[in-house]
This record gives structure tokens, sequence and C-alpha cells, in this order.
RNA sequence: GCCCCCAUCGUCUAGUGGCCUAGGACACCACCCUUUCAAGGUGGCGGCACGGGUUCGAAUCCCGUUGGGGGUGCCA
């Protein structure tokens, strides 16, 4: 029973676990939106699922009375079912609800108190701390042990840590020892009777019968706490594996305060979920070959704990977004058509909704296709086709129009579009031609007809937009244009 | 403070003692292509934290140093 580095229970706990089912678990905690290191530890606990046929059960971790809010739990499942975690699926078990479990958790509190191995304590956090101040050591000093305490109201349920050591077998880091003498006898029942997280995690672990608890490093230093309540339950300990945390530019953990970390976030603003996932896999795993870019179908094939990196990775945006673009110019034309259609019919559109014009944004989708990093961007590329008037970049025509012979070319790009041929080479070749006779080149030449038409010096292909938009739309455009430029800027 | 983890280009990684004068990707720079922007092509910049060992041989093994990170709750 007592968690020594020699007994037999810590030695190989992998050797008795493989002959019980694979059962994975994903154990969030529902106060706030879905984390994407949570994305990752919960896709990691899915491709072994997937291989191996073992179960993925989502136990949602609801205790905390304080911070827990229901609707989170729909985000959850919702987030999941995005990434492909999908509920319905045969390797999907739960979700289950933490706080359902209370009284079982409580029974096993009681159980462990019973059989000596926790006790009751009336200190207070107050007198905790002064005790700590005045011995001069940091935290609890376990001096309750053995006053023999009844349990009673405010009093706390403590577990009576063993002497010796205790050995974590761990999947990526190897064996990590603690000595129990650094770990002070924690808390398993609240003053008000309820449980806290690590017994609760660790009874609901035992219960739904999970072998393989794969989680966040953050968690490794509960995890002889934990194991020694398995032990103390007379259970086998599940095989651990902790998988390195998400760090921002600071080095720091991703956090909700201070990151961009709600994969709903990343959702709305058009990032793929299939570049989410993969995106996600390659941080601190790496598929083999010289590719990142690979379905998930084979992550799925390859993934392994033990070749997860043992150091922390930044969640960079600029790798995301260039993952997002590859995985968005792969798309089937009708798929990005499909996939962009929320984005221009959404209220927050900066076009009149009834000016959408679904046949237009179709014949344009290859253009644009090959040049957003998400699919939010599409609207900055075709709004131009669906507002009344270009959106002028002031900044941008200015600069433009002051470059040299602009002006000229734009006055007579007018006269001739009045009579050119409506075809996308014809007025590319006379635009051109006219600036050929200002000696301009073919940039520059463009350079303000585009400003004219798109408000922009960027954009997708020129002409092609402008025989959509019609004769004599571009005409008013191009005659507004050169209205302006005489007109005082605001 | 104490405990634990970690350490290859700016970033994500490949590398498990000789194939490494360290490979790929993102980013960045240059050139080519090009109606802008992208895309594509070519090339470039850039790294084994440091110091000791072990070994015929070390990015790879060991020890130490330094540096980062995580934990240290009647949160999860």
């Amino acid at each position: 029973m007592s968690s020594t580095s020699s007994g037999t229970a810590s030695a190989d706990p992998s050797a008795d676990r493989s002959t019980r089912p694979l059962r994975l678990r994903f154990a969030p905690s529902p106060t706030g939106f879905f984390h994407v290191g949570g994305a990752r530890t919960a896709l990691y606990n899915w491709a072994i699922a997937q291989r191996e046929g073992g179960t993925f059960v989502l136990r949602i971790e609801d205790t905390d009375e304080a911070r827990n809010q229901p609707e989170w739990t729909q985000g959850i499942i919702d987030a999941l079912a995005w990434i492909g975690i999908d509920a319905d699926d045969p390797h999907f078990e739960g979700p289950y609800f933490q706080s359902t479990y209370a009284d079982q958790h409580i029974a096993a509190a009681n159980r462990l108190y019973e059989a000596g191995m926790a006790y009751y304590c009336d200190l207070t956090g107050e007198q905790i701390q002064e005790r700590a101040k005045a011995s001069g050591k940091q935290g609890y000093d376990n001096s309750s042990r053995d006053r023999g305490l009844e349990p009673g109201p405010g009093r706390v349920l403590r577990f009576r840590v063993p002497e010796g050591s205790t050995v974590v077998h761990d999947l990526v880091r190897g064996e990590v020892e603690f000595d129990n003498a650094n770990i002070e006898d924690f808390v398993l029942l609240r003053g008000n009777g309820s449980p806290m997280f690590l017994l609760a995690n660790v009874v609901d672990d035992v219960t739904m019968q999970i072998s393989h608890v794969v989680r966040a490093e953050e968690h490794l230093p509960n995890t002889p706490k934990q194991q020694m309540l398995w032990e103390a339950l007379g259970e086998v300990p599940p095989v651990w594996a902790h998988v390195p945390v998400l760090v921002n530019e600071q080095r720091k953990k991703l956090s909700k305060r201070r990151d961009k970390v709600a994969v709903e976030q990343y959702r709305e603003e058009g990032i793929l979920a299939d570049a989410m996932v993969n995106y996600l896999m390659t941080l601190g795993w790496a598929p083999a070959g010289d590719t990142e870019i690979v379905p998930w179908s084979e992550i799925v094939e390859h993934f392994r704990l033990e070749d997860v990196k043992h150091s922390p990775a930044f969640f960079d945006l600029k790798k995301l977004s260039a993952f997002n673009k590859e995985y968005i110019k792969a798309m089937p034309l009708d798929d990005f058509v499909a996939a962009c259609a929320p984005y221009l019919t959404s209220d927050d559109v900066p076009w009149p909704r009834e000016q959408f014009n679904p046949v237009v944004f179709s014949e344009m989708a290859p253009l644009v296709q090959e040049r957003v990093g998400t699919l939010a961007e599409v609207i900055g590329y075709v709004d131009f086709l669906f507002l009344a008037d270009a959106p002028i970049d002031e900044a941008a025509f200015a600069k433009t129009m002051a470059a040299a012979d602009a002006v000229a070319v734009l006055a007579e790009t007018i006269d001739a579009y009045e009579t050119a041929e409506w075809d996308a080479e014809a007025l590319k070749e006379t635009c051109f031609a006219i600036g050929e006779a200002h000696g301009v080149a073919k940039g520059k030449a463009q350079a303000p007809i585009r400003v004219a038409i798109t408000g922009r010096t960027v954009g997708p292909p020129l002409f092609e937009p402008i025989v959509r938009l019609g004769r004599e739309e571009t005409l008013r455009r191009l005659r507004s244009a050169l209205d302006r430029i005489g007109a005082p800027t605001a």
C-alpha cells in the first residue's frame, strides 16, 4: 500500500493496465470558452483512442460551483465536434458530469478516513499561515495528523501522506520520483463536506476504469498525490502521460486573460478545423518526413505519446495562418464557396445584405481562394463588388494618384472604356496600351484604375471583376475618382 | 523559498553515438515570374545554452552551471 519506489504497484503500472481495455479521458472544467491547449490535449487522447480502438471519455469537471457555468459545457461539446471529436463516434463516451458523482467521492473519502488514511483538521488558512511563518517553512505542517479530530462543520478531511517516495511512470517523461516528505497532507473534503479536485478526479477515473491519463504538464505535480490516492483506494494507478504546455511569445503558459486562446474565436475568424487540428498536432510532435501538412488519418496512424517532445511549444499565429492558407487552397472550389457563405451573409458584412450576389461571388471565388489566410478575409477581397461605391482607402488613393501620369492614364482609360469591347482581355490591353503611351509599366498603369474601382492598391486580379461590374458602374467609379482628385481631402 | 519539468535556427520541429561541414516547415531577405497582392520557382540568413566528463568518435550518454517553465489553494 505504501508508495515506496520499490512497491510493486508503482513498479510497472503499464504491465497491468495493458491487459485492461484502453480507456482515455478528457476532463475539462467548464470555466470559460474552449482553450486551444485543451483542444490539443483532447486531440492527443482522441488519436490514441481511434487507432487503438480505445474509448475517449468526456467528463465535465464542474465541482467548482462558484465558477461553473452550464452554457460552457455545450461550448466544449461543440468545439470538440468542430475539431472532429464527435460525440456520436463509437470511440466517444459521455459527457459525464463530475458533480453528479459527489456522493461517490465523499464515500471514498470516508473509507479513507475509516481506514486511518485520512484525518480531520480544523486549522483555518490564517492559522496555517501563522504556523508556517513561525516555523519558517511554507504550507501546512501536518500538525493535525494525530489530534484525532472527529468530523465536524468547518473541518477539512486531509489525506495522510505516507513516508517514502512516489515514483510516477510517465509515458512522455519517464520515471519521475517525488519525496513524500515534500508533499503536505492535502485536502480531500472541504470544510463544507464537498470533495476537492484531486479526490474527485481520481474517484471518477477509478469508476470509469480509465487506463491512461493524458493531460497537460501542469498536472505533473499533482500526480504523486493522485497516485497515492489510487493506491490508498486499492487500485492500480493508470498509465500517466504529461504533455508539454502551450506558451505565448513570452514563454508563459497560454492564459485566457492575456492570450487569444479560444478555439471558438479562431473558428469565427475562418480558421478551418482541419488546419487547426493539423497545426495543433505539430506542437510537441511531428509527422515523419519533411511534410507537416498531413491528413488526420495519417496522424492517427503515426502519433505516439512516446514521441511527444518534453519542452513547451509556442502557439504561433503566423504558422497557424500558413497552415490555414494551405488548407484553403486545397479545398475544392465548391467547398470553398460554401464555406465562405456564412461570412458573406452575416450581419457584420459591410455592404447592404440585399446587395450580395452569390453568383458574382462564385465567379470571383477562384481568384480569392488562393489569396486569403482565413475565411473572414474574403470579405475584404470582394466588398467593392457589393458596395454602392468603392471603399476608398484615402492614403492609398492619394499615393496612387500622385504618381506620374496616373491621372492622365485614368482620364484616358475612362474615354477608352466608353466604347471598348467589354471583355477582361480587351479591357486589360486597353489600359496597358494607354500606360505604354505614357511610358508607364503595366503595374503602374492598372494602379489608378484599381484604386478607383476597389478602393485599394491590393486585391484580386482587376479586370475580371470590372467586367462583372459592368460598363456603367465602372465608368461611374472611374469618373468619381477623377472628381475626388480635385476635391480637398477631408 | 521549496518541489518538479525542460533546453537543436527568431518560431515549430527532424535527429535516439559515427549517414550531421545538423535536415524540413513558418517567418524574414534577395532574385525570377507577374496588372497589384498572393501563389509558384531559385537562392540566402540563421541553431545543437555553457563547462566538465565517458568514448576511437557526441546534438545524441553522465555530472555540474546557467537560463526558461510548471507547481506550491478548503481552484481545476
